[in-house]
DNA sequence: TAGTGGCACTTGTATTATACTTGTCTACAC
DNA sequence: GTGTAGACAAGTATAATACAAGTGCCACTA
């Protein structure tokens, strides 16, 4: 907010005639706005487009003309277990694993589980063929996902096509329904040689540390 | 319970209507409620606060009971180059390179460069005391973050106290001030075994993918 | 003991008055 | 022409007030 035409007026000892003129040069320029009854005040401008790079993987890769695949190497019912029971609770799930491509070259390694009853309409073409939020008809409100590294050990190098012990980042992703009940649990394991993760923050963030970072134990 | 309308009326000096419109407001972002001939109360479940978790890595030490050291290793003005000059142009700057300390273990190594003309004003001591933020006297507006996974490697390894070769996490902030001009780089080595991140993503997002991944080269 | 009515308190809503603002106009001085 | 001074209309935000309606509590009663 500006003081008011009357007080600029004294302040500045110019008649409120003069004061407005000014203040309209300064509209015309859009620096400032008024509403009438109410009073003078710096425009905003208008809003700095949020999200400037593309949101997610698939389309990133689409833009760039790069065809995604699809390989399934696990598709199976059991019973939740270890990790998977403490987040979706001791219940059957669907667990598939699958191995993700970019043009033919392997880049993720991911490992999904839903609980049976949301995926008794899901057959392995449908997970083959299409990203596994499409599949769910039921409303996705939210996920937390948490990223770390690690060195890549066991068969899982070899599906990656990358030596053993090389970095990988590992995510673990929980996607939440209504009322923030988890509905999913994912794995990703992504070859630290070929991906990174970008992160905008829009406002200024209160800190120079990256923000959402986490000490562990 | 909040107190009423009146009662606040009378601690805060404005009328029943200004305090009511405030509470509105409140009630909005479902921060509170009310019941008639009840009275005002905090909302529970804050609707998930955009930021459930703390925000930075201070608060949450802080909130841990940990006590954050910083140390330098370096402090230097110098012209930037390579990647430092792609970002803040080819100009005098400051780099300043931390070892930070969670009850004397170190989990984070931390090299910071900011232009030369914005930081005459910085002592060692300075940076030494306060995190670089809140030394900043022009307005930090927003910031990307990239997060990848190497190996580390050289002296970083003896400094964070890990093996040669372990996983890091690393991390590049470019923090931006008005108008978007980049006004600091920072990279940001982190010991996997001890550091994670963390992302909220409060909305329904439109892939189960990891939001954020990123394909490089 | 169980139920009822009254009472003091609350929010919800509407109305009026007042002090302030911008918007617009006219008259005047240099 | 340019700036000053003043008056008035219209819009805004707050204050003050009143009243309806809902809630919790307590005393009283059957």
């Amino acid at each position: 907010m500006l003081p008011s035409e009357s007080e600029l007026s004294t302040t500045f000892d110019a008649s409120r005639v003069t004061i407005r003129k000014a203040l309209e040069v300064l509209r015309d320029e859009s620096l400032v706005d008024a509403r009438q009854g109410f009073g003078w005040y710096v425009a905003t401008d208008p809003i700095r487009q949020p999200l400037g790079r593309l949101a997610t993987i698939e389309e990133q890769m689409a833009s760039d003309g790069i065809k995604p695949e699809r390989q399934i190497l696990e598709f199976a019912f059991e019973r939740a277990k270890g990790r998977v029971a403490k987040v979706l609770g001791n219940i059957q799930v669907l667990r598939v694993k699958r191995l993700n491509l970019a043009d033919g070259e392997p880049f993720a390694l991911v490992t999904v589980w839903c609980p049976a009853n949301l995926a008794e309409h899901l057959s392995r073409a449908d997970v083959e063929r299409s990203p596994f939020y499409e599949l769910m008809n039921i409303p996705l409100t939210g996920a937390t996902q948490t990223i770390g590294a690690t060195l890549v050990e066991g068969e899982d190098a070899a599906l990656l096509g990358v030596p053993l012990g090389s970095p990988v980042l590992r995510c673990e992703r929980i996607t939440e329904s209504e009322g923030g009940k988890a509905v999913l649990l994912s794995q990703h394991v992504f070859p630290a040689h070929r991906t990174e993760f970008v992160v905008d923050l829009p406002h200024a963030a209160p800190s120079m540390a990256p923000s959402g970072l986490r000490l562990v134990e």
